[in-house]
Formats: C-alpha cells, sequence, structure tokens
RNA sequence: GGCGCAUUCGUCUAGCGGUUUAGGACAUCGCCCUCUCAAGGCGGAGAUCACGGGUUCGAAUCCCGUAUGCGCUACCA
C-alpha cells in the first residue's frame, strides 16, 4: 500500500482539507448533512479541499445502500468532493475497511513505544466489571488489568494463542487540554480518562484510532464534527501526542435538536434527508437552512445563494448552543425560493411532481401525461407565488387539467344569495363572455365590474359564482387570468354545467 | 452516578462592558391592499437576557456557584 504522509509532504502553509465522514450504518437525515456543510463551506470559502471518506470500521451494521444514499445527498445539496470513496485522491483509499493495515501498524507502533497494550480481557470479564462499577455507582471504566500483565503472563496468553484487543495506555496523571476554535480549551483529567480500545479483536480499528489515523494521512486541517465528540477529543489529543503528530483544528460544533429537545434522529422521527426531495423542497433552499441551523452571518441577513454563502462564511460565526430544528422556517423558505424561481425552471422542476401517480401526489390518474410544457407554464404562471413546495403544484392546479371537476353546490351560491339568483348571475356572466371578441382577461374585468351593479351584486359574490363554477374551487389565481388560461370553450362549458347543476 | 458542553421572545438568532426603552427572522394576532387564496406593506403581542452571588463608575456581555437541558460514559460512530 502506497501512503502519502499528506501532512508533512506539506511544509509551511498548508491549504485547508476538511472532510465529510459518516458511518454508512444507516440514511441520514438533514441535520446530519448541517456538519458537512460546514466543512465543505469552509473548503470552498479558502479554495481548500473537501474530502469524503467512509468510516466503515462497524461491519456489524453497516447498511447495503448508505454510501449511495449519501452520496445522492451530496449531489442534490450541490456539495461538489474533491477526493473520496468512486472518486478517488492522492489519500486513498477512502474507505477503512480497505486501510487495516494501516492501522495496525500504528498500533502496533504504540505497543513498541509503551503507548498501547494487547489487552486479553474478554467481554464476558468486561461485562461483569461494568455490572459491578455500576452497582457500586462507580464510573465504568476498564481495571487496566492487563496493562499491567508481568511478562511471564504475556508469554502464557501469545502461547495460548488467546484473542486480544489493543488498549491505549493513558497517562495516568496530569491532564489533557482540547483546545477547541469554537469552546475554547477544554481541561480534562486524565484519571478520568480510560484505556479505550484501538483495535478489536478482529484487527479492525476503532473509530478514535481510524479516523486520526487517517486524518492525519490525509492532511486534514480542520475537524470540524458533532459536539457528542467533545467527550472523546482528549483521548485523540493524547493519541496524537503517543504518535508525535500534530492535532489538527478542532470545531465542535452543536448537535441539532428535534422538536422534543432531543438530538435529531431518524427513530424519533426526523426525515431523511430523500424525504425533503420527494416533498418538493428546493435544494438551495434546503442547503440555505442548513447553513443558518448554527452559523448566522449578522443580525438581518438569512437569504443566501450557494455562491453568497460560500464567501460569507467563516468558521467564527458557528454558535455553540444546540438548536430545534424549526420546519415551519424551512417551508416559508422553501416558498421564497419558489417565488424567486425564473418560471420556466418552476416548469420544468415541477412537472416531474405533477406527472407522478395520482396516489403519490401527482395529478388525478384521469389527466393524460405527459403534460403540455405550453400548457403548464401558463398554468404555473399563476400558481408560482402560491406554492410552499413543487408537490403541491399537482393539487393546486389539478382543476386546469381535468375534464370532469367536482366539487359541492353550495360553493356555487356566494353569501346572502340564493340558488335562483346565483343560477341568474351565472348565466348573465356566461352570456358576456360567450360573446367577447378576444379571449384576454384584460377585456373581461371591466365589463363584469359593471354587470355586478347591474344585477345588484357585490362583485366578489359575481366572481366568487363563477370561480367556483369554472375550478370547483373557493380559493384560485385571480379569476379572470384563470379563465384566460382554461380557454373559452372550458370555461364556458363549466359554467353551464353550475347553471344545471343549480336547476 | 461520573465527566463534559450549553442556557437571549414559542422557535432560529444578533449582541462580543457603556451606541439597548435588548435588534432581526419564522410562527402568531390585527390593519392595509384585494374578486377568493396567496404574496406584499404596516403594526401589535411576545425575552425581568435560567437563577444567585461577585468584579466594575457601569454587565445579556467578565468570574464563581446553583438549577435545568443536552451529550459522552461499548471490541458503535
Amino acid at each position: 500500500m502506497t501512503q502519502i504522509d499528506g501532512a508533512s509532504t506539506t511544509p509551511g502553509y498548508r491549504v485547508p482539507r476538511l472532510r465529510f465522514a459518516p458511518s454508512p450504518t444507516g440514511f441520514l437525515h438533514i441535520g446530519a448533512f448541517r456538519t458537512a456543510l460546514f466543512s465543505w463551506l469552509y473548503a470552498r470559502h479558502t479554495g481548500g479541499q473537501f474530502i469524503v471518506r467512509i468510516e466503515d470500521t462497524d461491519l456489524a451494521r453497516t447498511v447495503e445502500g448508505a454510501v449511495d444514499d449519501f452520496t445522492q445527498a451530496l449531489q442534490w445539496l450541490g456539495m461538489d468532493v474533491d477526493e473520496g470513496l468512486n472518486i478517488g485522491g492522492l489519500y486513498g483509499p477512502y474507505s477503512q475497511v480497505q486501510r487495516k493495515a494501516l492501522y495496525q501498524q500504528y498500533a502496533n507502533q504504540m505497543i513498541e513505544s509503551g503507548h498501547a497494550y494487547k489487552c486479553y480481557c474478554t467481554p464476558e470479564r468486561l461485562d461483569q466489571m461494568r455490572k459491578e462499577q455500576e452497582a457500586k455507582k462507580l464510573p465504568p471504566r476498564y481495571d487496566r488489568r492487563c496493562r499491567y500483565l508481568s511478562e511471564d503472563e504475556k508469554a502464557a496468553n501469545i502461547a495460548a494463542g488467546l484473542p486480544y484487543t489493543v488498549r491505549f495506555a493513558m497517562p495516568l496523571e496530569g491532564e489533557t487540554v482540547v483546545h477547541d476554535k469554537l469552546h475554547g480549551d477544554m481541561i480534562f483529567k486524565n484519571t478520568d480518562l480510560d484505556d479505550m480500545i484501538i483495535l478489536k479483536a478482529d484487527g479492525l480499528a476503532l473509530y478514535h484510532l481510524a479516523h486520526l489515523v487517517d486524518d492525519h494521512l490525509m492532511g486534514i486541517t480542520h475537524v470540524i464534527r458533532g459536539e457528542e465528540w467533545i467527550s472523546s477529543a482528549p483521548r485523540h489529543v493524547q493519541i496524537h501526542k503517543a504518535l508525535n503528530w500534530e492535532v489538527p483544528e478542532y470545531y465542535h460544533v452543536p448537535v441539532v435538536l428535534g422538536k422534543d429537545k432531543k438530538k435529531l434522529s431518524k427513530r424519533r422521527g426526523a426525515p431523511r434527508w430523500s424525504e425533503y426531495k420527494e416533498q418538493g423542497y428546493l435544494p438551495e433552499a434546503v442547503f440555505n437552512f442548513l447553513a443558518l441551523l448554527g452559523w448566522s452571518y449578522d443580525d438581518k441577513t438569512e437569504i443566501f445563494s450557494q455562491e453568497e454563502l460560500i464567501k460569507a462564511f467563516t468558521l467564527d460565526r458557528i454558535g455553540v448552543a444546540s438548536g430545534i430544528y424549526d420546519p415551519d422556517k424551512l417551508l416559508w423558505m422553501n416558498g421564497l425560493y419558489i417565488r424567486r424561481l425564473p418560471l420556466a425552471d418552476l416548469v420544468t422542476r415541477t412537472i416531474p411532481y405533477m406527472e407522478r401517480p395520482e396516489a403519490e401526489g401527482g395529478l388525478p390518474d384521469s389527466v393524460q401525461r405527459p403534460l403540455d410544457p405550453e400548457y403548464t407554464t401558463r398554468v404555473l404562471a399563476l400558481e408560482q407565488e402560491r406554492l410552499k413546495t413543487l408537490k403541491d403544484a399537482a393539487h393546486a392546479v389539478s382543476f386546469f387539467y381535468e375534464d370532469e371537476i367536482s366539487y359541492d353546490n353550495d360553493i356555487l351560491i356566494q353569501k346572502k344569495m340564493d340558488a335562483a339568483g346565483t343560477r341568474d348571475a351565472l348565466q348573465h356572466a356566461r352570456t358576456f363572455l360567450a360573446g367577447l371578441d378576444t379571449w384576454e382577461h384584460t377585456a373581461m374585468e371591466t365589463p363584469m365590474r359593471e354587470m355586478a351593479t347591474q344585477l345588484n351584486l357585490k362583485t366578489g359574490q359575481l366572481f366568487g359564482s363563477v370561480r367556483s363554477a369554472v375550478s370547483g374551487r373557493t380559493a384560485t389565481p385571480p379569476l379572470f387570468q384563470m379563465m384566460e388560461v382554461l380557454g373559452r370553450e372550458v370555461t364556458l362549458q363549466r359554467i353551464d354545467q353550475a347553471i344545471a347543476r343549480l336547476s
């Protein structure tokens, strides 16, 4: 295996190198990508590199398809990767199972230097020890039995071929300082740190060793990770010392909490990232929203394009307090991004949602696919500012496409009106509309306002009846523009049907 | 239990010793606009800056306690 020591081959100034290192143990929710986003933004802000590495040392929990899933997520969010699995790079491989020998090499090195030792304790003994400690209300911790094995005992264990793990020999006194750029210096007593396992009995490294070896070899300069790692950070600092390696800059960012104030997790109902795609959220809106989850620019700016974010993003403006993620605000932001979309983009991006089967939130199955892009452009022009998600469109505009609309007769009859009066009003409207020279909304409004006056109706009453007749709805885009798009034939036909319903 | 991190409107946040009667955004309420629904505009309500002590002429801002929340405490990451 040829490896390049990234940290030592580039003396002096190093281009920032940051990584996203998920473990493929499940499908990620958007909170998980927020940390990746910070790394990506900083890499792009500084002209550095963004690396993706798979932390797959836990074979038992590895989930099929997980790597594909987050690869797609990065793509969807527009986070391009400089090095990583399936892409390659100078510091590969980028999957930890393929780097097994490397971890063993450094573990051995530490055994030789006295910074680590082989532990022959069985899982059963460990379990029992933990139970006893808990019963005595003591902090559960390895009792370091194998650290003090005599040479004879060691030889006997080796001769017997006993399986072993490798543990890190933590300093027995003193303290460890973790320099964190967000939290400042965090000081830990070494007596609170135990001799954790760094190599499992099967020879594979644990996260504590593996991530650090990789970060070093891959020349990672800034480690941005969730604050759930703070507790183990002093252990990582100690391993760096034992290996005589430089500690990267740590940024422990707050976890994202759900409504229940617990760490966002799939088990607690946090949607997968793909849910947002499926529901018709725009990746640029999700990206913007995610960036604001624990990071802020100033006291007012919160809408940023990706380019603006790259320009504005600095690590020092990441906050330290955990925040509850607010789906309402994301929904608002998505609506805002939809409104700002050029119409042509909106159409091409919305049509796939509309063409989905009815059962999946698309238009009624009776509507012919594929949709006419030109007609749909005219339809969506009227609906754009009313949409919160792309998926909303199908329901909002279905009456533009249906041959038969169904509705309750009650909605035809407006306040302070009766069936006969409504029928009469619709008849007048029908006659007028049928006689128009050109079918343009600008030609409709003024005459119909006059008509309302003549009929002794409020415009709201007349327009409301016509609206319901033509759409089967009570909430629609502006009436005349809607009728223009529907066309004369459909409009008149639907008014006729409404009149028939009231007879 | 131990160790650690955090604590400004319901929520996200600005604030880094005096410019603050604590600013913005979402949500909420009201008004305006208006053919409905939105969008938009204007305005209201909403935070004794967790609490208690210090330091200082002066603290949301610095220090120390307490409380609460969260995280870690695996041959998981």
